[in-house]
DNA sequence: CGTTGGGTTGACTCCACTCAAAAGATGTGG
DNA sequence: CCACATCTTTTGAGTGGAGTCAACCCAACG
């Protein structure tokens, strides 16, 4: 199940291609110098393969590079909670650091290119880069309205609504990522997926997702999924589609 | 409904009761020395009281030194979403720093003391309290997985199950605080707030409580609620009764 | 090819919701 | 101390959204 390459060719941080996007602070060259140091290397991960274990302690921190994974809990009854989507530029395995162990896992959804970091050095963050210090609870912080919109979003929206912020989420995300082409965006989630995340059963997941089709705002091509009108998904979802927020980038 | 009423006499944080619970890190002196001058005083919130609102720029930090409070998000069609409960030497605040404004509202469950936090002074921590800045980090981490615990006991868990959850939660938490007396803690939450915290009717949350407490695992008088036999409540919760986890208090 | 994982559909069930009414509780002002 | 309003809890009846079970299709793949 896992398998994890490392990888020889890096890509240096000074030109790495996410670092550009204007949703990201611009590190000062102290701040880069050091986060070039502090990177060990680069991994590949073949998509369906677990990246941390719940109950483990990741040996390193990484960052996403490319692809998408996703963080789940698992159940007693073997029922599975998936508890957000990590896309490129999220961090994984802080929690190691923070609370002990992994309190939950990671999985990759997609092929996934991982930039890895040294698990020590983080005290150095701390310890002489304020600003680098900041962002590391700001990370924390989305990280943690990320789950609070979709504790929201389940607790209190019926199926198709609930359906429709998922995708309008995703939307906006990428969009900030630069991954959305003609409003078309990446779709490498099964229905189980969904019915994980958004606490449904994969049956029903299957009679909204057809009807959210059928309803002609978004259409669906093997693994391309196109937001037809973003306003009127939006309006359903009930999420305004501001530009997406600023983030941190280590 | 908003009052907030700034108190004269404060304690020291050096002497403070919460602060000698095992579950939080010793400070060192100049850490503590620090802290002291970081706190700007307290503040006593009668319950029910909104103390901060979503959209809004809060002009201090909190720390919640007696009393419950509950973060929430309200939904376009009138319903709400608590996002969690929050306790004795919880942080409330902490969001405005790093996204700008509160995207969730915080509201009063009892009559609550506040400790009082300069905002402009928390750049401090950053640059000259590494530990403390960890701490940060930390506080964020923690918060972040208790709503993750949340959405999966809301997405992945039936009725019964999920107030059991509910309540051994809090009681483990109060077991770290050392807020509970014979198994009996306070129970200052409505059917509505119950409901709300779990995604569930205020009809079904009655049904369920009183399912709850007819199978003689709890007992309700009052505002105080007596949790019967640990062990079986936490097996039927699906969580375990280890003792309560280590956090970060500033 | 057979196998496997994902998607689709129908029939049936049931958990949880809505609507509605009423009985405590609590609080306020006269 | 009573009258009245409001909040909270309780209970019943009826409904419906989402779950389960089961079968089948399809595409990818070894």
């Amino acid at each position: 199940m896992a398998r994890l390459e490392p990888m020889s060719t890096t890509t240096p941080c000074q030109r790495c291609a996410l670092r550009a996007l204007p949703i990201y602070r611009r590190l000062n060259e102290a701040e880069l110098a050091f986060v070039e140091k502090f990177k060990i290397g680069e991994m590949e991960v073949q998509a369906g393969s677990d990246i941390l274990l719940a109950g483990t302690h990741s040996a390193h921190l990484f960052t996403i590079y490319d692809g998408w994974c996703f963080r789940y809990d698992l159940m007693e009854d073997g029922g599975r909670q998936i508890l957000s989507l990590l896309l490129p530029g999220d961090f994984i395995g802080l929690q190691t650091e923070m609370l002990g162990t992994m309190q939950h896992s990671v999985q990759s959804l997609t092929d996934v290119r991982l930039c890895v970091f040294s698990r020590e050095r983080i005290w150095t963050i701390f310890e002489r880069f304020p600003q680098l210090s900041f962002d590391l609870t700001w990370a924390a912080a989305c990280g943690e309205r990320t789950v609070e919109v979709a504790l929201a979003n389940v607790g209190r929206r019926p199926s198709f609504e609930r359906l429709a912020a998922l995708v309008m989420h995703l939307y906006r995300q990428l969009e900030g990522l630069r991954l959305v082409k003609d409003g078309t965006i990446l779709w490498p989630l099964t229905q189980q997926h969904i019915a994980d995340l958004l606490g449904l059963s994969t049956v029903h997941v299957n009679r909204v997702l057809r009807r959210l089709i059928n309803s002609g705002l978004i259409r669906l091509d093997g693994r391309r999924l196109t937001v037809v009108d973003p306003g009127a998904l939006a309006e359903i979802a009930g999420v305004d589609l501001e530009k997406p927020l600023r983030r941190p980038l280590i």
